[in-house]
DNA sequence: TCTGGGGTCCTAGGACCC
DNA sequence: TCTGGGGTCCTAGGACCC
């Protein structure tokens, strides 16, 4: 039987700064914008264990969280340290495994075949003690014959712990959790099935799938599946990547398009390096406006070459906020909080490897 | 005192093709 | 005069994840 170990880094850009400073440990960490240093609106980005103790969470504004733990030790986030340490846990599952798959920047999970689950839980012991000898850091690690089922068992193995399910035992294992635990369930589905007095995962087992579709598509057969105990298996290629943006959340909300405009060259220069760095060509440019209720309006235009450089990406950008502002912001009668800039049909440029491997 | 900056996948209608 | 069945691509929007 082919087994899946999921390995879930413990509250992952706090570990990265705590094994840079350990004189942090055991203390409140919050990786974020220090609100102190004047008004922001950004989020906590990760939040230590102590943190989370007194109710901050990463995704929270960081004023809110502030008002929680008012002696917060705050840390600008430091990305590209966070993606060296993401790079040493996959290189140091590489080392020891054939089949490595990057689901995320702190999640990395390995499937062993012809095992069972006594050999899979070695495997995972031995993994949780390299990464905490190696890396110096602290791992959640869940496993099954079933990746989704891998990645609950790893949520409830937070943090630090190790939580094995066996095939036979996966509805047993799920039944008493809420919906909500399932990935991909969010808080609007979660609404419907709860309007439906669906709270629990026994309680999806035990509920008729053909009304359900009506509500969540093909989703819902997938749901009441994995409920069962049957879930679908996933594929384990990992594709290239979809898509490239970048993001600008202005200070204050923006009512004028000039403004909006001006900001163009800077990100498309910001994009355009990115596909530089990644040797990627692409194929389609977007926008995205996101209004300040947080509703949004997208325009994309493909054409049929691949882009050019920055001043193309910026030109068409421009083309495609106008026509998006002049359709949509009167009626919206809304200032823009978010503008993205998006490229899209992504394909590796010819040309030396690039490091398309990396996820 | 609301809610970052990235990403993924799904749906649905229309164009277009065989 | 009426109108198949299947497929892909494009665009827009929605839900969700880290």
């Amino acid at each position: 039987v082919e087994w899946t170990v999921y390995v879930d880094l413990d509250a992952f850009y706090v570990g990265c700064e705590v094994r840079d400073r350990p004189e942090l440990e055991g203390k409140p960490v919050l990786i974020g914008p220090d609100p102190s240093k004047g008004p922001s609106r950004g989020v906590v980005l990760s939040a230590s264990y102590p943190a989370r103790a007194r109710g901050a969470r990463s995704a929270m504004p960081v004023h809110r969280a502030a008002e929680l733990v008012p002696d917060a030790i705050w840390i600008p986030p430091d990305f590209e340290k966070y993606e060296r340490v993401a790079e040493e846990l996959r290189t140091l599952l590489r080392g020891r495994y054939p089949v490595v798959l990057p689901l995320s920047i702190d999640e990395a999970a390995v499937v062993l075949d012809r095992t069972d689950g006594a050999e899979a839980r070695r495997e995972a012991e031995e993994i949780q003690g390299a990464v905490r000898a190696e890396l110096r850091l602290s791992a959640s690690i869940g496993v099954a014959t079933h990746r989704t089922v891998a990645k609950i068992a790893s949520d409830r193995a937070k943090p630090g712990g190790i939580v094995v399910v066996s095939p036979d035992g996966i509805a047993e294992f799920l039944a008493p959790l809420p919906v909500r635990a399932i990935p991909g369930v969010g808080p609007k589905t979660e609404a419907r099935l709860v309007e439906r007095g669906i709270r629990t995962i026994s309680e999806l087992a035990a509920t008729p799938v053909a009304p359900l579709r009506r509500w969540l598509g093909r989703f819902a057969d997938e749901l009441v599946a994995l409920a069962k105990g049957h879930p679908r298996a996933i594929p384990s290629e990992v594709g290239g990547p979809q898509l490239r943006s970048a993001d600008r959340t202005f200070a204050g909300d923006v009512e004028d398009l000039a403004v909006l405009q001006e900001v163009l060259p800077e990100m498309s220069a910001r994009l355009w390096a990115a596909l530089q760095r990644e040797r990627l060509k692409a194929a389609s440019v977007g926008v995205v406006l996101r209004w300040s209720d947080f509703t949004r309006t997208h325009r994309s235009r493909t054409i049929p070459h691949a882009l050019t450089g920055p001043e193309e990406v910026g030109r068409l950008a421009d083309r495609l906020l106008r026509a998006a502002w002049s359709e949509e912001q009167r009626a919206r009668g809304r200032p823009v909080r978010t503008l993205s800039v998006r490229v899209e049909h992504l394909r590796p440029a010819q040309g030396r490897q690039g490091r398309l491997d990396r996820y």
